[in-house]
DNA sequence: CTGAAAGCGCTTACAG
DNA sequence: CTGAAAGCGCTTACAG
């Protein structure tokens, strides 16, 4: 308990809010001169400009954005679409730290973002509505499926989009920015490879993600560069969860006792396969490696730490946001792939 | 890999949309009457209604938000503010869960939700400017403290604003809809009490915090009505985060090694608290109960899973929603409060 | 029930 | 450099 703060201000009377032309008066100019000074004061002469800055100081003058967006024919506001089932949302950290950083770049450019959900049609529909209704000036697609039947109506609208990570078979058409999904795989297996693993199997993705199958491919070519064989029962799908790395890890080791690391797709079903490994018996990382992919921060909190590939989501975002408010982007869809990096940690230690 | 999909469609001319004179136009009325039809179609003809509406499907008219929003006064988008470090907004579900609620109750109601964050005088200045601009009808506080700046600055700018939690010291000021967390703390510590424990300690959370105030509060009185003693030593404040649970369960093992139950504040600090327990040796529950608060998921996953007190999200969520949408909030802030659930799982089972 | 008109608060050619 | 005016696409009294 503790006291209210000194002064708690009430709310203040509702009084309209000053526009323009109050400005206007105020500094003695016409209406057009403050708008002119508001966008960034070109053909504007010296005392007309300092007159008007400083009769918006006195007035409290802030412009009223909606006027400007219906004036302008651009509203500043921006979709960050999440089309995965909630559940996702709320579990996995890639999701969260994406957000933040379309957020904050957005926000660096006095830009909005507008948060929407599409996993059903009557969402999907609403959305399309807020699209057609021109309160958006592009829509940022996280993780979306070719199979998505909002992405061709999304399209159609002819609104700007960007997808985080490629969308399989629409390359050519959705601009996208993504990690380097199939040189961070590799570059992680090799590690495995090259720290004495032999029997590395692989917790993939969905295979209808881009990611997902660069994942899977970036494993492939680093078996090959080092003359492991592939096999095919050491290859397992999940779908990026907690419980799916739980049980395509137990399938891993019942099919294939041997194995001596494993590579998941992402940190999420890393860390289930530990958990699976710890029932099992196994310790990590002396009878079996573990490795993973995002490096969100709970990569280094599960026990023991896992060796990564790191996402730069930093980047990722604001390459996103880039792209959005690139008026090319329409035109000619662009794809952006951003480096990784390998994080290694206790699970598979060098 | 996959083949692309049947027919890619192409970005759609970007062909000047229908305004609401074309679609007059095309029924043959005034836009006066379309508009009329496009607001509940009151004092309208049959005819006329019926001819607008057809030439809405025939046009594809969907109506400019942005300048309807002009018209009205009313935008139609409320900001759901983050105002912890975003650390929290990454690791603490609870954060998580309630925005997908309300994204859901604002999506219900055709209104939209604009994700802003607050943790910077940069960040509070723009949200600031943006609500001073006219872009919003409301903003939804998120464990916001009353320390805060920002806090008072909202007020005064007389925007509609609710809370997610009672905010220490504004209580007669801001709207607030909370769970009930001093009944749901006293519940679930009373049953910790029924199953025989008798050295109850608690993990609780930030000070300044209404609802940590409340559940210590609950935890205080379930231990008095079990005539059990209140022992300072047994109580260690966490900032909800796993890593403070681990540290409090620590020094709480420290202080006095025969505790035999533990209540943490968030399922977040009681699944730390777990971690701690199980590295100093103590089986869970067979040595030491544990109770979390919270229930978003988390709780059922951990090992063991959690015996918690659970919120009614969707409910706080609505609630929200409802207060932010009644013109009356900003008249005579309002204070809701939900009822919580307990719920037994293994940490502190029966 | 319906139309003509004013207005929401800006921006931006168009003339000076 | 600056003002008067038209326009962004709607809503909503105000007359009929």
């Amino acid at each position: 308990m503790q006291d209210p703060p000194a002064e708690t201000p009430s709310p203040a009377s509702p009084r309209k809010r000053p526009t323009i032309r109050d400005v206007a008066r105020e500094a003695g100019v016409s209406y057009a001169t403050v708008s002119r000074v508001l966008n960034g004061g070109k053909f504007v002469g010296e005392q007309a400009r300092r007159a008007v800055e400083e009769a918006v100081a006195r007035t409290g003058f802030t412009a009223n954005t909606l006027a400007r967006s219906l004036a302008t024919g651009r509203s500043g506001s921006y979709v960050f679409l999440l089309t995965e089932p909630h559940q996702l949302l709320f579990d996995d950290p890639n999701f969260a730290v994406l957000l933040r950083g379309v957020a904050r770049a957005l926000s660096d450019r006095r830009l909005s973002l507008v948060l929407m959900f599409a996993s059903n049609d009557v969402e999907r529909e609403q959305l399309l509505q807020y699209v057609q209704g021109g309160h958006v000036d592009g829509v940022m697609l996280v993780s979306s499926r070719p199979g998505d039947p909002l992405l061709s109506q999304l399209i159609q609208t002819g609104i700007p989009t960007v997808a985080c990570g490629r969308v399989l078979g629409y390359e050519g058409v959705i601009s996208s920015v993504a990690a380097d999904d199939f040189a961070g795989a590799r570059s992680v297996v090799e590690h495995l490879a090259a720290t004495g693993r032999r029997r590395i199997a692989m917790i993939a993705g969905p295979p209808d993600i881009g990611g997902a199958v660069d994942r899977l491919n970036g494993y492939l070519a680093a078996l090959e560069k080092h003359g492991l064989p592939r096999v095919d029962s050491r290859i397992v799908p999940g779908d990026w969860s907690v419980e799916s790395g739980r049980e395509a890890m137990r399938a891993l080791l019942e099919a294939d006792p041997d194995i001596d690391a494993v590579f998941a797709a992402s940190d999420l079903m890393a860390s289930g396969a530990l958990t699976a490994l710890r029932h099992a018996g196994r310790d990590v990382p002396a009878d079996v490696a573990v490795a993973g992919f995002d490096d969100t921060g709970l990569a280094e909190r599960v026990d023991p730490p896992l060796t990564t590939v790191r996402q730069p989501f930093d980047r990722i975002s604001e390459e996103m946001v880039r792209l959005i408010c690139d008026p090319e982007v329409n035109r000619s869809p662009l794809s952006i792939t951003v480096s990784t990096s390998l994080v290694v940690r206790d699970s598979a230690p060098y």
